[in-house]
RNA sequence: GUGGAUUUAGCGCAGUUGGUUAGAGCGCCAGUUUGUGGCACUGGAGGCCGUGGGUUCAAAUCCCACAUUCCACCCCA
């Protein structure tokens, strides 16, 4: 038996019709607040993602599915969408339409990691870029939609965090002044914590180990640091967030995996489980790293594996299946025919309808009916064909009424 | 990359100090007046006991390695 590969998943017919309705809902949101809908390729050059995330980060040194394809070229299949939509974005010259651009998308993300709760290797991801507009009002509409989506779909306890990050004017300043307080104590840290101190210094503030917690009381946090744009940026995304209502906290610990962040990052975070269902912030530096005109962006990413999963939670009674409306049972080749053709007619006015393509018995014919929840089920054999009439019987009730053998009769007396 | 748990029929499981052809339930298929479902009864199909080595007269059972699934660290959606 091969298996699947790991930390991959099999999304099967009874399962992914929940998919549907989130996805319903969630692009209902997104399209009325203008957005279209791009697909990208799930491969691109490894470059993209080296420049584009981050040579430091996580996500490119330890988690890429990279190759190299038969012309020699290092291809890395997508660990997130924002620079293949942004590459996608200077490649059609999407800067000459109208600004902003606003486009949301559903794909599937590689990331080579261990699997555990909420964290896969195969995951698919709904996100949003609006593309040309460095105001604080783009960064506000963008975690209003998120928050819109876990209203529209009832899920409860998501809290927002929200922080900024700067410029890299400002976060230079700020890593510097983090050193200056570290140093001191730097050989009394955890290894990891030595390890972080040059490369992402920030990390240290989340270290979960007791004693560098402790160590870093009083540690200068980035909002003291900000430079008078960035702050006032900042400020201007909390005070419209309160006046349209929309509760969140400040959470300095937010710095995010991915390079390409400036200014406003924010979380929506699952307070059942404590995973991050959704996540974004302000790029305004990536689209000039991977080449474009220095272009200003903001962005969320939700992973919607484990926005079904908490969703599947508070609305189990909201999803009801799609189910059969007739079956048509046959006995006899003649039976067969006639009813083949009929299946076509009713098909073709839109009705869910079955019959028999095993040549099984009536009793099974019927059993199946059952087990698949179908609402009527109508028996021809040759008399019936003869006399075009049958009997339609209501599977709840196990009433039976006669029906003309005409796909406008039947159907008339399925949904009257 | 590190650590813990897990793996027996399609599914969730049982399998006792290693000992003949590995079990029940649910599901599946069929039969119980060869034209009527759910219930009941009867029967049937379906297992390289995760994979590969080793110990032994004998391994689902003991040992080792690898893999899988789940969980934690790390990190993230």
């Amino acid at each position: 038996m091969i298996q699947k590969p790991k930390g991959t998943r099999d999304i099967l017919p009874d399962e992914v019709y929940k998919w549907q309705y989130i996805e319903g809902v969630v692009r209902d949101i997104l399209e009325n607040a203008g957005m279209g809908e791009i697909r990208v390729p799930v491969f691109e050059h490894t470059e993209l993602f080296s420049r584009g995330v981050g040579e430091t980060t996580d996500v490119v040194q330890k988690e890429m599915y990279t190759f190299e394809d038969k012309g020699g070229r290092s291809i890395t299949l997508r660990p997130e969408g924002t620079a293949g939509v942004v590459r996608s974005y200077i490649e059609n010259g999407m800067a000459s339409q109208a600004t902003p651009i606003k486009l949301w998308y559903e794909m599937p993300m590689y990331r080579y990691e261990n699997v555990q709760k909420g964290r896969l290797r195969e995951f698919r991801q709904i996100g949003t870029e609006v593309i040309g507009t460095e105001s604080y009002l783009a960064d506000v509409e963008v975690i209003s939609l998120g928050a819109k989506i876990f209203e529209a779909l009832n899920i409860p306890n998501i809290k927002l965090n929200i922080n900024s990050i700067g410029c890299p004017v400002c976060r230079q300043k700020y890593q510097e002044a983090l050193r200056d307080f570290i140093r001191p104590n730097l050989e009394k840290y955890c290894d990891t914590c030595k390890t972080r101190f040059e490369k992402n210094p920030m990390r240290i503030l989340d270290c979960k180990e007791q004693k560098c917690k402790e160590m870093n009381q009083g540690a200068p946090i980035i909002l003291d640091y900000l430079c008078e744009e960035c702050r006032e940026h900042f400020e201007k995304v909390k005070s419209l967030l309160m006046n349209l209502e929309i509760p969140f906290e400040i959470d300095s610990s937010i710095v995010r995996g991915l390079d390409y962040y400036t200014k406003t990052v924010f979380e929506f975070v699952s307070e059942d489980d404590g995973l991050t269902v959704l996540g974004g912030g302000r790029y305004d530096g990536l689209i000039k790293e991977i080449g474009g005109q220095d272009t200003p962006a903001v962005g969320f990413a939700m992973g919607v594996e484990r926005l079904l999963e908490i969703f599947e939670k508070y609305n189990k009674d909201v999803i009801e299946d799609y189910n059969m409306d007739l079956y048509i049972a046959t006995i006899g080749e003649e039976a067969d025919l006639f009813a083949t053709r009929l299946v076509m007619n009713l098909r073709d006015e839109g009705v869910f309808v079955e019959k028999d393509i095993c040549s099984r018995s009536l009793k099974a014919q019927f059993k199946y009916a059952d087990k698949k929840k179908a609402r009527f089920v109508l028996t021809i054999g040759e008399d019936e064909v003869k006399k075009n009439y049958a009997k339609l019987k209501d599977m709840k009730t196990g009433e039976e009424v006669e029906t003309k053998l005409k796909a406008e009769e039947i159907f008339s007396k399925l949904f009257e």
